[in-house]
DNA sequence: AGTTAACCGAGACGGTACGTCTTGTCTTCAA
DNA sequence: TTGAAGACAAGACGTACCGTCTCGGTTAACT
């Protein structure tokens, strides 16, 4: 019924949400990103960078890592596109080869401020997750049984739990661990999960 | 006894206390982050309970990072120790059996807590990969290379990388991922790393 | 020009001023000020309370004290009637009588609330003498006068003077200084207001 | 009693309040005063100013009206003194004189938003009555004291009604009433007021 | 009857100051 | 002469209102 539609659209009333004053505050928060690096970001600093009120960011979102959550997706540079070359060893290689960089430098830090903002505050972990982690770690399996279905995998392969062992090793490195994330380490662990290719010959 | 009546009871301020404040420091912050978690908890709150200056912990530890992990660290429990049965399977999966509870409930939170400041702060994530990361990858490298030893792995295989992606699978699910650790994960992970057997068929 | 003329008359084109919203606004005010006195009053209590958009207090008061001033003014018991007996004394007498009362409770706050709001906003003290402090001491000028003409007060005295000294005495005890505002105060007033009947003897 | 002094001063521990601190805001508090007015004097300005922080503010005054009221009578030149000539008709003179033209400018701006402040705030009311207006009436008390018993006044005169008489005066004109404080106004209230030289003729 | 301008409720906006909080340093005094 | 107590400078936090603006919609006089 168009009387139903009239009435779950109809509760907008007043001004609305200022897409102007968000592209702003997205924008003046990669800035900020940039010049000052995660840690040192303050609300404070992206409002008066984005020639707008803090109420207007704590309005729409609860915290400044979700605010940097945004600009760094929003950001579309920063997802790499997950290969498929038909090969798995091309397509995993070539994928470690175009993230690793993204993990260097400004942007490195902010990604790994998140992670830290994750573990410290359990609203934007949720956040985090559903808009970051998740979805790349779906399109990881999803090339990974596009391998599987090339038989570049052995077909009982648990791709979830084999996606966790990929990721699992470049975030390790990444956030903890003290040991290059370069070519050296993509190739690896490239060689190390094609072993997989194999029959299980044990359960 | 008098003196003892008059040490607990009179002010027990001034050097007299300076041997029991390390451990009183130590205590207090675990009772802190008990209770309020490790994001909330604060030097002050340390001090106060401890009943000590803040002067005084900042003179030996350089954050609450730092008061943090020695307390996990001196409370010996959270130490699993790695296990040696002669076999790679079992080595592994009791290893996880027995390292996945640590990660539950409020000693996981500090350590999550840990990692995060790890990552916003280079001094601590120093740290803390000195005393606590790296010797658990040492152990866990020596895990594998009894395996490979007898022959449970590959020769050529990469320990290094290798343990980079038990752990990381680990802290990934630990830290990012929002999926269980549990005994089917850790049988899962263990019934992958076993097919690396073969030897390398591939570069 | 047809058009210029047209604007400077301004037609009385559009929807009017709706009553309705004005009286709403003015009870809504009464309200706040009973519930949490004129200090914690705000603009957007009395908008909500009314069920009106700021934008229509702003269009027709210029701010909060105006507001307050108008809602107290148009609560006709507040003014209270100047008396005239015939008799200097008794006119005097029981205008303190009758006029003390209103400094009390509630609507003693807001008077003062408008006060001090005066001190702050010159735009608003100046609406505020035009429109209650000026007319009030003409009415009490012009008490004195009767009593000058009937020869109660010598006929060289300074009414204006005059007037300012009672008033004075009656807002200095209300604003600033801690004594009680009663009868007794009244007719020691009175008491020395009265010995001026005679000549002047000094100047 | 030794126990009572020792209980009194024993809870000193830890760093004293700064009078370095203590003397710097207030020096800021009169330096923003007289740039920017009562009005717009904020907490933040004069911490900025003094180099202190604002806690440090907030931790020895309540409100900005307390650092203004003390930063006000810590400057010795704004306290009128009160003459003492062997003649009331003079020593009134004199103290309008005298005093009028503090009220003019700037420092009349700051007492007229203290006093607007005593209105909105009923913790800073008491001590601006405390500290400042009971004070100076008991000075103008003891003035007239003096000229009572020189016989310059009727000896059943009610002095601390006569006061407010005399103080409301002055406070309506500067507060409330558009009429000038000048000489003009200070002569004409002394004459009023030496006229109650007479005795009673009417109770 | 249609046009149009001013009004209306709602509420987002830029801005400002608030009073609180925590950090790491500093000062004082007691034992 | 150490160490507790706690004041200090610094500065971000998240909140509260301010007065303005933008919406979609409603009146009512003027065409």
């Amino acid at each position: 019924m168009a009387e139903q539609e009239k009435n779950q659209e109809s509760f907008a009333r007043g001004r609305r949400r200022s897409s102007q004053s968000h592209q702003a505050i997205l924008q003046a928060a990669r800035e900020v990103l940039e010049q000052v690096g995660y840690q040192a970001m303050t609300i404070e600093a992206i409002a008066a960078r984005a020639g707008v009120g803090k109420k207007t960011i704590y309005r729409w979102w609860p915290s400044k890592a979700a605010v940097a959550l945004e600009s760094l997706t929003s950001h579309t540079e920063v997802y790499v596109p997950f290969p498929d070359t038909g090969s798995l060893e091309r397509d995993l290689t070539l994928y470690f080869e175009l993230s690793f960089p993204g993990l260097q430098g400004k942007s490195g830090t902010v990604l790994s401020g998140l992670a830290a903002e994750a573990q410290l505050d359990p609203v934007f972990a949720h956040e985090f997750q559903r808009t970051f982690i998740v979805p790349r770690k779906q399109e990881l399996v999803a090339l990974l049984q596009r391998g599987l279905q090339r038989g570049e995998l052995a077909p009982d392969t648990n791709l979830e739990v084999l996606a966790d062992l990929i990721y699992g090793a470049k975030w390790y490195r990444f956030l903890l661990h003290p040991a290059p994330l370069d070519d050296v380490f993509a190739r690896e662990i490239v060689k190390l999960i094609l072993r997989l290719r194999s029959e299980a010959s044990r359960t």
